[in-house]
DNA sequence: GCCAACGTTGGC
DNA sequence: GCCAACGTTGGC
């Protein structure tokens, strides 16, 4: 089991439109980046993810579960890009933001803080954890 | 809206 | 294979 952030721009796509999506999930597309798309080749069925909000808000919002393994990207023809699915699993009760991360001891290390722009990032199992409880779950 | 950081592209 | 130019991301 591992664990993944995932970075959205709500303008484009939202924590509530992706739980809207229920069960089914919805296809991770328009990564186009290496390292982010990598990131993806390596998740499996049942690792989970933080759902962060990227620009407005600047937080973790939710938990989100890989739900289909990498796959070619539908929105384009190039080989090169694929993406996996995620589907919500719950909430935060009380979102975890940048700022938050950027104080909280254990968290000096998170690619978060350290790589703003990397978009599909992994997440140790001790961040996990921090990062969970603060967020009231 | 600006700009720093970073990734990618393409000429040589 | 280097590096300048350019494009994009995302915090502020």
């Amino acid at each position: 089991m591992n664990y993944w952030l995932f970075k959205s721009e709500p303008d484009a796509w939202s924590w509530d439109q992706q739980v809207a999506k229920g069960e089914e999930g919805e296809e991770w597309h328009g990564v186009r980046n290496y390292q982010a798309r990598n990131n993806m080749r390596a998740m499996k069925i049942g690792d989970l993810g933080f759902f962060y909000h990227s620009n407005i808000g600047k937080e973790v919002v939710g938990i989100v579960e890989v739900c289909r393994e990498s796959s070619p990207d539908s929105t384009t023809d190039d080989p090169r890009w694929d993406c996996v699915w995620i589907k919500a699993v719950e909430p935060m009760k009380r979102p975890f933001t940048l700022e938050d991360a950027k104080v909280m001891p254990g968290l000096e290390q998170m690619v978060l803080v350290n790589n703003t722009r990397l978009s599909v990032q992994p997440v140790t199992k001790e961040e996990w954890e921090i990062i969970r409880r603060e967020g009231g779950l």
